[in-house]
DNA sequence: TCATTAAATTGTT
DNA sequence: AACAATTTAATGA
């Protein structure tokens, strides 16, 4: 059973919950290793687990009604999904890849489910989650619609430091030009090059490893 | 603590 | 995709 203090490490929902629904919570999941470049899970699986970034970054592609990948969405330590899938019942919609080794949490169905039956504190942090994601993907028509390279880049990562899906402590994120390309759909040199760009504007400084988010709300809008 | 080396990442073509 | 330059991490004196 994971510890409780590890527990609230990479799940922020964990302090909405009283003791019992903790408990609950707790045996209810298991932490598994994912070597980069490996899948979480595929579309159209049907086993279906709340799903949770405890280390490294995981990708979500999304896919269209045609069945191709329309987008990526970086999920970082401390995010959860699948939220939607479990309610519903439903084969999911994307792929989930770690894009470097990391360790994903999986809450089996029958405890999402009784969590969701049970818990005020869950089902708080469930609609605001919900109603974030909702937005974030009305965010998404404008992204194909309208912008260019550099819209895209200030874009997934504007997305990687969403407060309510994942909350984190600083404005730095550990994360390399590769695996930023990887996530923006772009080539690293694309990425490289742009990156320059919008640190010349002051929006974030380039970082060896890493990239330090200066100007979030700019960043969040830039290219729109 | 410092020097050396290997590995990872960035920057450029 | 290839290559050079830079940064970091690991090793051992």
């Amino acid at each position: 059973m994971i510890p409780a203090e590890q527990l609230q490490s990479f799940a922020d929902w964990a302090r909405d919950l009283k003791e019992d629904e903790l408990e609950r919570a707790r045996k209810g999941m298991t932490v598994k290793a994912y070597p980069k470049r490996t899948y979480v899970c595929h579309v159209g699986d049907r086993l279906e687990h709340w799903t949770g970034v405890v280390s490294g970054l995981a990708k979500i592609g999304l896919i269209s009604s045609s069945g191709k990948a329309t987008a990526f969405i970086g999920v970082p330590p401390g995010g959860w999904f699948g939220e939607g899938t479990v309610l519903k019942r439903e084969p999911r919609r994307y792929d989930v890849m770690a894009l470097r080794d990391s360790e994903i949490a999986m809450m089996n169905a029958a405890t999402f489910h009784w969590l969701f039956e049970n818990s005020v504190g869950f089902n708080r942090f469930l609609v605001r989650q919900i109603n974030e994601r909702l937005g974030h993907f009305i965010a998404l028509a404008e992204y194909h619609r309208l912008l260019d390279a550099p819209g895209r880049l200030a874009r997934n990562i504007a997305w990687l430091f969403n407060p309510v899906l994942y909350p984190r402590l600083g404005p730095h994120i550990d994360i390399t030009q590769e695996e930023i390309g990887e996530l923006s759909g772009l080539s690293r040199q694309i990425v490289n090059k742009n990156l320059k760009v919008l640190e010349g504007e002051g929006l974030l400084r380039v970082e060896h490893g890493g990239i330090t988010v200066l100007d979030l709300e700019r960043l969040s809008r830039y290219g729109g």
